[in-house]
DNA sequence: AAATTGCGTAACCGAATGATTACATATATA
DNA sequence: TATATATGTAATCATTCGGTTACGCAATTT
């Protein structure tokens, strides 16, 4: 959803949907994985889902509202491509953490192995 | 989301809440952030925030819920740790398009050095 | 020209979400 | 023991969400 608001005499469009809300819907997260593969239309990605093709559409135009699709009209149908770039400030803010969960992964493994070599002793 | 399962003869709702939820909100992914840094008790975290105390409650709850943080009792207070490793299926599921916006940012760059290219040739 | 197709959108609905206030309970402190 | 503190939770509310059906319109087919 798009809002505008006037801030000192200047209309501002603010997007009041992120990344983060378009793929917390595993709908749009399959419809993000079969765009990921191939352009298509809003028919044919509709037909792969048990929802109605009008819920599909309020998906897709949520995905195009934040930047993940973009939606090109030709003749009468409207072909959907992935612009995947789009997905990057998500992946980046999970990705600041990495170090975080592999330090933990690494001292447990470490504690892990240190049990072993206790256990080895102990035989 | 939402699961049904049946026990003993009876449909029971299940709500499963996932992390691609859980970091939907901006109130979550701030306590994320907070606890990345440092254990915090649930006073201390609700202190930083403009929202009620219940408000972040509930919040901590889900994230817990979720996996991504553990609540430890200590006398009243309770100190809340993250688990990061839990963000992991999240930073997956996004990783997997890295080399897909990765090749169009190639290509990209590729477009462009062709244009100077092709600008340097006509100078 | 008439019918069909592809698609968007409005109107509506029930459930989920995120917030609040009020209260309950356990622990610490005076 | 009485009070203060840390926290969870129930009740409630407005808003958002995800779905449906009904409809409209432009483009293609017949």
């Amino acid at each position: 959803m798009i809002t505008y608001i006037f801030v000192t005499n200047r209309l501002l469009k603010i997007m009041r949907r992120d990344v983060f809300q378009a793929i917390a819907d595993p709908v749009r997260r399959e419809i993000i994985e079969l765009l990921a593969d191939e352009t298509l239309t809003v028919n044919t990605v509709a037909q792969k889902f048990d929802v109605s093709r009008p819920a599909i559409s309020k998906h897709l135009k949520i995905l195009k509202e934040c930047g993940i699709i973009t939606i090109n009209k030709q003749g009468r149908e409207r072909f959907c491509h992935i612009q995947p770039k789009n997905l990057i400030p998500a992946f980046l803010w999970i990705e600041q953490y990495r170090n975080l969960w592999e330090d933990r992964l690494d001292s447990f493994e470490n504690y892990l192995t240190k049990l072993q070599t206790k256990n080895k002793k102990n035989e």
